[in-house]
DNA sequence: CGCCGGATTGAACAAGTGTTTAAACTACTG
DNA sequence: CAGTAGTTTAAACACTTGTTCAATCCGGCG
């Protein structure tokens, strides 16, 4: 018999059996994915019985909810602080510096799956994103558009996307979003370096640029006449 | 009793008993996940016992890899027609023009878990999308890069990982990507016309771009300092 | 026809799932 | 100290999982 997990338990663990049972299923998840959360293995990574899992939360779906409002609420805290601080409002800023470790993995794996507790924090997070660049244009950090709602949603989902594809990010640029400690390493060039080439200058050239544009636009006034 | 999946079987369908099996299960991971694609589920769905199954495939896992290998060949079959007949490399096009319908869907499901044959199938996109965008430079289309892999690389991580993200999006934009039909859906420019506005221009002012710019640089000769 | 080999079936199997339950234990109160 | 309410446990439950297997079906060949 050996721990499959080692929760990063301190020498006196004051947590309650209840928070211990979450945060190891939170980890589970994390590392595993929600299939291969089972009672059994959440209850031998808290170092509980089976019975004590179903006891405190009532039923397996429960707990996933649980663990789903639990990181939900510290993405919000988390965002909560940094505004009142006055730093910028980055989701990977808040994987890096929350206090839960495998936060980013466990986004990683329910970002895939329909709850609608993540998916109410995904809607919260788009119009967190509005309001922000709504203020970067204003302070002449970035460029107004037309659709500030549609570049907000396409951003976060871009974000929140290779945030979910982090194994193959990892292999093909040797960098691990879902790692807390990422940030700190040097391979984060490899994903900051080129998103931001093409956050800050696009990769199309102007001339290529209008001409799109114009198809665009002669495309949906055609749709609009085709309506008629 | 009364089946979950209606295979969009012909008349008269000539396909195999292993091919129908194999076409169920597709059909299945995409509507339901990998893990809720049980021997039982995919027997019903093809319309026939579990034991077939089984014996067409010898387990559930090389049914699993059977049907990765498949889709796989299926979008570099694609890819090298549409580069035959000169059209774009355009994932979502192959992804729309596809005879298997849920072939989408099935991409959705399975980028998000580990599999060999998916890391190889998106470690190939990557390397067809640089050689796509060196192309695009050369006919003035796309800016030049520093790092034409890592942007490559980026490029691809946000569209697939958009695609993973396609429940969110039909929330956030009314737009469904994994949909057979959404090609010629009117919501489809509620993504791709922020998407190219994205593309095209950036989101930052060119003043804060180059500051930006300047800080990138300065903290990795710092990184570069630091290691000394 | 008689036969044979693959396809197909449905019943079994062991293992794992979430959940229930009764008993034991623990800590606190009257 | 006795009692009690909340924890915790291990064993059982019913169910689903992938897989095995013997029996049956079916088409082609001698």
């Amino acid at each position: 018999m050996f721990k499959l997990l080692n929760m990063s338990s301190t020498p006196t663990d004051d947590r309650t059996t209840k928070a211990r049972i979450r945060d190891a299923a939170i980890e589970c998840v994390a590392t595993y994915g929600v299939a291969a959360t089972t009672v059994r293995k959440v209850a031998e990574a808290a170092d509980v019985a089976p019975g004590s899992v179903i006891h405190h939360f009532g039923s397996m779906e429960e707990l996933r909810f649980a663990c789903d409002t639990y990181i939900a609420a510290s993405i919000r805290e988390y965002k909560r602080s940094a505004i009142a601080q006055g730093s910028g409002v980055d989701l990977t800023a808040a994987i890096q510096n929350s206090d839960i470790g495998s936060m980013g993995g466990y986004l990683a794996q329910v970002l895939a799956e329909d709850s609608p507790t993540v998916a109410k924090l995904v809607d919260d997070l788009v119009g967190d994103a509005e309001v922000y660049m709504e203020q970067a244009v204003e302070t002449g950090m970035a460029r107004p558009t037309d659709d500030p709602r549609g570049r907000a949603a396409i951003l976060m989902l871009w974000s929140l996307g290779a945030l979910v594809m982090h194994k193959h990010m990892q292999r093909l640029l040797g960098f691990d979003i879902t790692d807390p400690e990422s940030a700190a390493s040097p391979a984060l060039g490899a994903y900051a370096a080129p998103a931001y080439e093409i956050l800050g200058e696009g990769i199309f050239t102007p001339s290529f640029s209008d001409k799109a544009r114009e198809a665009f636009s002669a495309m949906s006034e055609k749709d609009r006449d085709d309506k008629k």
